[in-house]
DNA sequence: GTGGTGTTTCAAAATTGTTTGAAATAGGAA
DNA sequence: TTCCTATTTCAAACAATTTTGAAACACCAC
């Protein structure tokens, strides 16, 4: 039961401009309660979080490619890096990144560190 | 065909370690050709930018949460800058951000633009 | 014309993310 | 022990994104 305006005056329910929303989005936000109603049907905070800090993680093509190399198979750094042709320091950053995001895990094998996706890891690239 | 290592010592090839890459990764590295079959198995750096790009255009609560109340309804600039209480300018940024990477449209209505979803855009909220 | 509303643009400041190269670490081999 | 290899960490430099407030714009009403 939320109104648009504060309607003391007939004549203003006609031009919602008043009260600076147009008719048409007034009407149907009404449906939906009004604004009071539509911050009710929005996700968490704490959601919306989450899910902008993944594509946070994925807004990088140089990631977005790790990722993508490790849906074919686990791969320990050296050969991630043969494939990128990167810095080690840089590529260990963006590791750390996805790592951080819970994309990707590191396993220590015997000399060396094996990268392979998570579940999350493995979803963020169908998407 | 392509190996691990150079190959003229018969010792070396069981031990992938002088070549720096590990055993077992070598080993399913060569079933899908070594370094440079999985180059060709990746997506093109365009494609990885495009796809970077969106989840960039992603990757703020707040652009997430316009999404979602757009995927409610259309709306006025004024609604969503009242459900989300920031800055006309704050606002504008990342309803500009959000329309640059095509996820949603602005129509001009008499007094008002309406924001709504493109269909990019609503595909980015079922993912 | 003036004034008001809704929205964008601009430039500066603040913040955050990325790259770089050097140094550190951890483990194995000699 | 010393050396080597694989990887990470660190701090500084650099780049990109975000926030801020003021100004601009476009449109309508008066």
């Amino acid at each position: 039961m939320v109104d648009t305006g504060e309607n003391e005056d007939v004549s203003r329910v006609k031009e919602p401009a008043a009260s600076g929303i147009p008719e048409e989005i007034a009407a149907s936000l009404c449906t939906c309660g009004g604004i009071e109603g539509l911050e009710n049907m929005l996700p968490s905070d704490a959601y919306l979080e989450r899910v902008s800090a993944r594509h946070r993680a994925c807004a990088d093509p140089i990631r977005l490619k790790i990722l993508a190399m490790l849906a074919i198979q686990p791969l320990c750094v050296c050969v991630i890096k043969a494939v990128l042709g990167i810095a080690d320091s840089k590529l260990s950053y963006h590791l750390g990144v996805l790592k951080k995001a819970g994309l990707i895990r590191g396993e220590q094998q015997v000399n060396w560190i094996i990268y392979s996706l998570t579940d999350e890891g493995a979803e963020c690239l169908d998407r």
